[in-house]
DNA sequence: CTAAAAAGGTTTATGCAATAAAAATTTGTT
DNA sequence: AACAAATTTTTATTGCATAAACCTTTTTAG
């Protein structure tokens, strides 16, 4: 059951999260302050720090909404990709990059780095990480399906494999929205060549002396 | 030749960025306010702002200057490393996080992360870059030397693989800072797992259908 | 050597995030 | 209907960040 006060909150998130999403595509991060998305959710300032703890959090709180539309469309899109290891890297990580900028801009993305890592610990923080790895899972089962379709040889692990991709494709995300002059081709042709480097070494050259 | 003016900025410089690491180090980041930083150096609080924008400013500047050091030291130090890819990259990414412990706690590093992604753009900002891309090159004049003694295939770019093992390390660095629980341990675990999966791809795999 | 000019720092003032404590309101219960 | 509990709002304070006016000190030029 849910008790009015319960439902009454809700509403109260709700409406303080939607109306941050629209100030700040209207008026930027920076320039929208708690006061305006208070007044705009039609609660007071205390409150909305009272709820998600600083203005970043408000924002994290939007960008884990919109992040779980793009892990079910993401899924369901990298299923029809039938190319090998660099081609479904890339067409991750370009859908990735699609889907953050048609969202929110460059600069609101760099206040999200910042947030995850120095409100590292709180529950939103959390509940960021914990859509990364499902991202990265997302990746990982893709590699299960190409290793039992025999595309991808067995003593690779689909699960280490997946993660690490997840971080490289990750680590150019970041690379892309910290400059405004990055363009998604640049970073594509990057992420390619990490790929294509890191496979054209082979096991025995990686471990021995 | 460096006027007095020159001169005297320099010297207040030095004693902001000093000040400010001897007040990091005894009360921590958030406890030490612009203000007890610009009393300490002697100077007005607006200047520590004039001189490096923000407070996360005066922290990027002081982690630069233990960076450059940094940089030099793990020159010589992996030189001397004679194992494989795995090796080398670890033994790079250990060094790298026993010189962050050392110098800073890790609440600081989460600072100087986000610092560097909400402050893109900057001069600070960009030095810091600017580090990482040396740091990257260490790792390249390492694999370089490996591939003149034919202990890596010639079909491999030392540049893009030692560019694509850093953004890797670097991923796993910051998380290692990102929690206080993560070990260097566990950090290292997780990157020979991502080497390991890596490496075992070969590259016809990668790329073909 | 002195006076004007330029450079740079300080003072002063304002806006906003973040936090704490007290006060007021509303919901849930007996 | 009145009381108790939960939750929000009010009110107040600290500190980061920034802008503008004001001064001091160094340079430069006569």
């Amino acid at each position: 059951m849910s008790s009015l006060r319960a439902r009454q909150k809700e509403d109260r998130r709700n409406r303080i999260v939607s109306s941050a999403k629209d100030l700040f595509k209207r008026k930027g991060y920076d320039k929208t302050t708690i006061e305006n998305i208070a007044v705009a959710a039609g609660v007071s300032g205390v409150t909305v720090h009272n709820y998600y703890g600083t203005k970043a959090g408000v924002l994290l709180a939007l960008v884990i909404e919109s992040d779980k539309r793009l892990i079910e469309r993401l899924d369901a899109s990298l299923s029809r990709e039938d190319g090998g290891l660099v081609a479904l890297t890339l067409s991750f990580a370009r859908q990735i990059m699609e889907h953050a900028i048609t969202n929110l801009e460059k600069d609101i993305w760099r206040q999200v780095i910042a947030a995850v890592t120095t409100e590292a610990g709180t529950q939103l923080s959390k509940a960021y990480s914990k859509l990364d790895e499902q991202l990265a899972l997302v990746l990982v089962r893709r590699l299960e399906a190409m290793q039992a379709a025999g595309r991808l040889a067995k003593e690779v692990s689909p699960l280490h494999l997946g993660r690490a991709l997840f971080q490289l494709q990750n680590a150019r995300f970041i690379e892309f929205i910290s400059s405004d002059d990055m363009t998604q081709d640049e970073i594509e042709t990057r992420l390619r060549n990490d790929l294509v480097a890191l496979f054209s070494v082979c096991a025995d050259q990686g471990n021995a002396p």
